[in-house]
DNA sequence: CAGCTATATTGGACAGCGTACAGTTAACGA
DNA sequence: TCGTTAACTGTACGCTGTCCAATATAGCTG
C-alpha cells in the first residue's frame, strides 16, 4: 500500500530545485490521492476534518483500524501534520467520544416527571451508543467521557433527579447508577467480538427490551428510595 | 490475529494440569539478570509462570504496562520464548481474565434463596473485581471473559434464576442485565483515571452500598417479574 | 504593496510494539 | 544410543505514536 511513490520525476528528497509544482488551487482535500506535497505546502487541514475523517474511520474499521497513520493517508497527509490540529491520539480519542454525546436526546427542562425524563436521557443514550459500536468499549475503558457534553448530560440527569427530591450523595449515587447500566449494557449489546458466549444473539429488539425493563426497575427503586 | 500454527507451539490447553515436572532448580527466573543463554537451552519457563508475571505486571504497571518484550524482559528470556507458552498476547490476556474469575465465591448449591444466593455471587464478583482494577477495563473492552471459569459462572446464575422460576429467555436477559451491572460499576468505582470528573472521591464503603442498593433493585425487579 | 512572523506541513527518524522464521540445543521416548 | 519434539535465541519485518528540523505558506503589520 505504500510507496506510491514511483513517480517518474523527483523521488528525491532534499533536492529542491526549482519546479513548481503545479498548486492545487482551492485544493480540497483529496479522498484517495497521495500528497505530492512538498514540506512548507498547506494541505487546508482542519480540527474538524480531522475528527470527522478519525471518527469514520473508527466506526468503519474498528478501534484497531484507527492509527494515525492510516488517518493521515485518508486525509492525504503526512501522519505528522495531524498533531497540528489534536495534541495525540488520546486527545483525538477524547474528542470523539464527547462530540458523540452531542447527539443524545434530553428532555425539556420543565418536564415534571423525572422518571420519565430520566428514561429518555437514558434511552437516548443507549441509542447513541449503539449507533457508534466501537466507540462503546472506549467509554468503558476511559470510564465514561469527561468533555463538556458529558458534563452537561450528567448537570441534566441532576436536575431530574432534583425534581424527584433526590439530592446529595443520593443523586450522585443514583447517577451512578444509571450511567453505569447505560454504557455496560450497550457494551454488552454491542456484537463486536465473538460474543457466541452461550446461546443465539438476542436481538436489538429483544436487548432494547431488556435493557428498558432493567431501566425501569433501576429507576423503580431509585425513587423509592426517596 | 494470532494463528499460532506452526507445529511446535501448541501450547497445551489449560486443563487438566499434570504433575509438573522436575524443574531446573537453580535457575528459576531470574529478577533483574540478563539472559545468558544461548539458542537452544531452557529457560525453565512454565505456562503459570507466564501468566502469574504476566498477571503482576498488569496490576502493577497497567495496561499499557503490559508488553510481551517487558514480560519476557521480566521472564529473563527472548521474547519469542513466551509463545511456547500461550499462543499470544490476547490469548494470554483472556486466560489472565479468566484465571481472576475463579476467586468468585459461589453459594451451595442447595441454597433456597435464589435472591440471596444471587446477591452473594454479584458481590463476590463485584469484590475480585476490584481486587484488580487494572482488569476491569480489560473486562468491559472484551464484554466479559468467555473461558471456563467464567461460563461456569454463568451456570450456577442460571441455577439460581431456576430456582426463583425463572428460565428461557428471562434468564438470559435477567443475566445478562446482573452481569452487566456488576462489572459496569466495578468499572466506575475502579480509580485508575483521574476521576475528578464533578466531585470527591466516594469512598470504597460509599460504592459498595452504592453498589448493592442498585443491586438489590435489579434482583427485586427480576423476581417480581416471575 | 513589502516584509515579518507564526504555523501548517513534510521528510526523516527513534524507540517500541507483536510476532513470524529459522536455526540451536535440551529433554524424552524408543 | 538415537531420533524426535519442544523450548529457546537471534534476527527481522511491518507496524505503531510521536518528536525534530527544515520549509513554504498565510496573515498581519507597516
Amino acid at each position: 500500500m505504500e510507496t506510491a511513490r514511483t513517480g517518474p520525476t523527483h523521488a528525491a528528497q532534499r533536492d529542491t530545485d526549482v519546479e513548481t509544482p503545479p498548486r492545487p488551487p482551492h485544493n480540497a482535500r483529496a479522498a484517495g490521492e497521495q500528497a505530492a506535497r512538498t514540506p512548507g505546502q498547506r494541505a487546508g487541514l482542519t480540527r474538524e476534518a480531522v475528527l470527522a475523517t478519525a471518527h469514520e474511520l473508527l466506526t468503519e474499521r474498528g478501534l484497531d483500524g484507527l492509527s494515525m497513520r492510516e488517518l493521515a493517508r485518508r486525509l492525504g497527509v503526512a501522519p505528522n501534520a495531524i498533531y497540528s490540529h489534536v495534541a495525540g491520539k488520546t486527545a483525538l480519542v477524547d474528542d470523539l467520544l464527547d462530540e458523540v454525546l452531542a447527539a443524545v436526546e434530553t428532555p425539556d427542562a420543565e418536564t415534571n416527571d423525572p422518571t420519565s425524563g430520566l428514561t429518555r436521557i437514558m434511552t437516548s443514550t443507549y441509542r447513541v451508543l449503539l449507533d457508534h459500536p466501537d466507540l462503546v468499549p472506549l467509554y468503558l475503558a476511559r470510564q465514561g467521557a469527561r468533555g463538556p457534553n458529558a458534563q452537561a448530560l450528567g448537570e441534566v440527569m441532576f436536575a431530574q433527579l432534583a425534581q424527584a427530591g433526590i439530592t446529595g450523595s443520593a443523586a450522585h449515587e443514583a447517577r451512578r447508577v444509571l450511567i453505569v447500566y447505560t454504557i455496560g449494557f450497550a457494551a454488552l449489546a454491542t456484537p463486536t467480538a465473538s460474543d457466541a458466549s452461550d446461546d443465539r444473539p438476542l436481538s436489538s429488539a429483544e436487548l432494547f427490551g431488556n435493557f428498558t425493563a432493567g431501566l425501569a426497575w433501576l429507576l423503580n427503586g431509585i425513587m423509592s428510595d426517596a
